[in-house]
DNA sequence: ATAATTCATTGACTTAAGATAAATTAAGAA
DNA sequence: TTCTTAATTTATCTTAAGTCAATGAATTAT
């Protein structure tokens, strides 16, 4: 897809007129990334926004240990920042790096900065994004907080395959990516899930997966009340 | 501190002007809080944003175990928000609660919204704030998916600490309190306080606290390289 | 001042989850 | 095909951290 289309069906830029676009197609610095390479790394001062054009991107956090933690995933079509695109000097607080080989497209801080200041409702719909941004964020602490990786890996499956109830899925993540998405390690992912297949929540051998039994599914990632765990 | 020194004195209304402080000010709604009062509850559809006049308060999750995190605190002169007061039918991620006696001043989205089309810097503050946030929330993730009870209550102490070497603390937070903090329990703060005293780090009675090494407790917070817990 | 209540502390026990290592299988390269 | 590599699976062991219960100290209410 084109840039100007890409611009002309993200909400973020719905509020720019023709010229604003044009001028924002312009001044795109268009990047190509190959797959695995990185686009920033957390703690870089980085005063970019930037559209996704083509391909993957992951956001990420590393431990000092080698654990991974996968924050989120831009499809293509979706913006993200730098965290000092808004407040000078604040560092990345994940690392970005391309799944499969990408385009983005990049502004930088001073490019853009014009435009919100003559259109109100650019920085208004930036704001709508960061909220759905922090609500990801919220699921996350929410998971890792008070869910066990039982629970954070059932509401996982939910996520990616409620719609597939029923459908023999191929296993095209490793265990080691679902780790990643819930923050354990690839054996505790590969115990649980045949935990799961255990109490007929789910039907798996090494390379396909099959969701049985959806309320069992949901009781193990909390969504129904189970009266073992509520107090009082 | 009247609304309109508040008001003045945020940065996020710093783009307004006279007239727009004066709106503000008379379509405020003011709000008294009690201690321990909950201004909304998580999930809640709430569209107001508010500005904490006098009082303290936090913003938290519940499990349903009955386990508390808390996200964060507003103190005084401190803006935030419901998360659909930008996106409709957003809910609010964390429970927010009086932690003593306050008063607020609110203003809901159509109030607002006028102001926000005219002024373009105003949601460029808005979203400014918002990273500010999202820091918060990052630290919050890293600090739940790779470091120990231990690490979390060391970065705790010194967080709050540090300029407090070598003097001695009254400890006016219960261990309650501290494991909300951290996402954790009073046992397990009350034990890993005890080893941090153990270890020489701190000193510590059942009333009062000092730091005795701080390089101590920064490697417990794991922010000095410590050979026995890299890779490689 | 005394009683009631809230907090802090500690030990014993249980469970969740990570580390390590080895065996097995699938996928891809030669 | 055959070989190599990467990923999955399983078992065993260790550690982190939670639960429960009991005790003692401080604080608040009466």
């Amino acid at each position: 897809m084109t840039l100007e289309k890409l611009i002309e069906k993200n909400e973020v830029f719905s509020s720019l007129n023709r010229s604003e676009i044009r001028m924002l197609v312009d001044n795109a610095k268009s990047k190509p990334l190959t797959k695995n390479e990185w686009l920033v790394y957390a703690g870089d001062i980085w005063s970019y926004i930037f559209l996704v054009g083509r391909g993957r991107i992951v956001a990420l956090k590393e431990s000092r240990e080698g654990r991974v933690l996968n924050v989120m995933t831009l499809e293509a079509g979706e913006i993200f920042w730098g965290f000092s695109f808004f407040k000078d000097g604040a560092p990345m607080p994940v690392s970005l790096r391309a799944v499969e080989n990408c385009l983005v497209y990049l502004w930088h801080r001073d490019d853009i900065l014009p435009l919100i200041r003559r259109n109100g409702m650019f920085s208004w719909n930036l704001s709508r994004l960061m909220v759905e941004r922090m609500q990801v964020a919220s699921d996350l602490v929410e998971g890792l907080a008070f869910r066990h990786v039982t629970g954070r890996l059932a509401k996982m499956l939910l996520d990616r395959y409620k719609g597939n109830r029923e459908e023999t899925i191929a296993r095209n993540f490793t265990l080691d990516d679902v780790a990643a998405q819930i923050g354990s390690t690839r054996e505790m992912v590969c115990r649980v899930l045949y935990k799961f297949a255990d109490t007929g929540a789910i039907q798996i051998n090494r390379t396909e997966l099959k969701i049985k039994n959806l309320s069992l599914l949901e009781s193990e990632a909390g969504f129904i009340d189970d009266e073992s765990k509520k107090i009082e």
